[in-house]
DNA sequence: GCGATTTGACCAAA
DNA sequence: TTTGGTCAAATCGC
């Protein structure tokens, strides 16, 4: 992958010069072309490395839970996805449903069997993917409020369980529950487990959108993830692209403080390589972007249309992908050049 | 002052 | 007996 690192820097630096001799070049358009082919070709090149890199870490993916299907070990299956990503077809197939009525095939990142109270009848597991920035201590929100009664060290977990009531439990009889606990192998990945069904669900304390989707859904795991390399900001605007896309310098990681490459690769790639509207609005909400109504959590601002927008998007319009590729390497520097320069806007 | 969070203690399922 | 789940007093923050 370095190789194709250095593909990229180069072709950064083949659009810088053009850049830089466009006024030179203006009544030479056949020189023009040719420069742009041979950008064209250079990053044409890097998306077919990538795109293969990518299917060899989906097979590997297959392949770890296919063996860890043999042992037994549905935890370490399951986990396969959460590192590597599978295409959606493989993912509703081969993990899609864990059943914690089962008891066996507890939806616990625990060894343990998962116990269960006399009563607890209605459970759905689902996991979704945390922000790869900000406080990774917050649990996902899902749209409704819910007061936290207890948090327990669990047996053969690196992360404890945080307890959930509805906030509306006294009020309104609300007996819903949910537990969220980050993965062992993959904290940016919450599972939360709900546990009965919201009876507070009236005009005067409701969401302003209805209930997320995942409680149609019962004894289910569903996992929700986001690309690994997804560009976590707004989609550009056209103008954004267009403009000044070329003069944002990056500095590729590892040579700090050298050469500088003009060119904004997550944002002019990452959002037409299956980026999710998910993760973007995930972030917006956090960020207090965003527009809509919001209910309050935890004394936050919380937007109910992103969140239900959020989890809409990641369980039907991400087709899956890999994680700790290379490019994260690339991205992440990025990103930082991305951040402070929308503060300075 | 009120509501939310923290955390040690207790209950109960396996 | 172990350990996940819950309670409730203390504490915190608005």
């Amino acid at each position: 992958m370095d190789e194709t690192t250095a593909t990229i820097l180069y072709g950064c630096k083949l659009a810088k010069e053009l850049e830089a001799n466009l006024p030179n070049w203006a009544n030479q358009p056949q020189i023009t072309l040719n420069k742009t082919e041979e950008i064209v070709a250079v990053f044409n090149n890097v998306k077919e490395r990538l795109s293969h890199h990518h299917h060899q870490q989906q097979q590997q993916a297959l392949e770890f839970f296919h063996a860890a299907e043999m042992l037994g070990d549905q935890r370490q299956a399951t986990a396969a996805f959460a590192v590597h990503g599978l295409p959606p077809a493989q993912e509703s197939d081969q993990m899609g449903v864990s059943d914690s009525t089962r008891g066996g095939g507890s939806s616990s990142s625990s060894s343990q069997r998962q116990r269960r109270r006399a009563g607890d009848t209605d459970t759905r597991t689902v996991r979704v993917a945390a922000p790869r920035m900000g406080n990774l201590e917050l649990p996902p929100e899902d749209g409704y409020t819910w007061r936290k009664y207890g948090q327990k060290e669990i047996l053969g977990s690196r992360f404890p369980r945080a307890y959930y009531r509805c906030t509306h439990q006294k009020l309104y009889n609300c007996l819903a529950k949910k537990q969220v606990q980050r993965l062992d192998n993959d904290p940016y990945v919450f599972e939360v487990t709900y546990r009965s069904q919201h009876t507070c669900y009236m005009p005067a304390t409701a969401p302003t959108v209805p209930p997320p989707l995942m409680e149609k859904i019962t004894h289910q795991t569903i996992t929700i993830l986001p690309p690994p390399h997804l560009p976590l900001r707004p989609p550009p605007t056209p103008a954004s692209l267009s403009a000044h896309w070329l003069t944002m310098d990056i500095k590729p990681q590892g040579d700090q403080g050298t050469s500088t490459i003009p060119f904004d690769i997550q944002r002019d790639f990452g959002h037409s390589t299956g980026g999710s509207l998910a993760s973007i609005c995930n972030v917006m909400s956090r960020d207090g972007g965003g527009a809509g109504p919001s209910g309050v959590r935890y004394g936050r601002e919380v937007d109910y249309q992103l969140q239900v927008v959020d989890m809409a998007d990641a369980m039907f319009n991400y087709s899956g992908s890999c994680s700790n590729n290379s490019m994260d390497i690339i991205f992440s520097s990025i990103d930082d050049k991305w951040d402070s320069a929308e503060k300075k806007e």
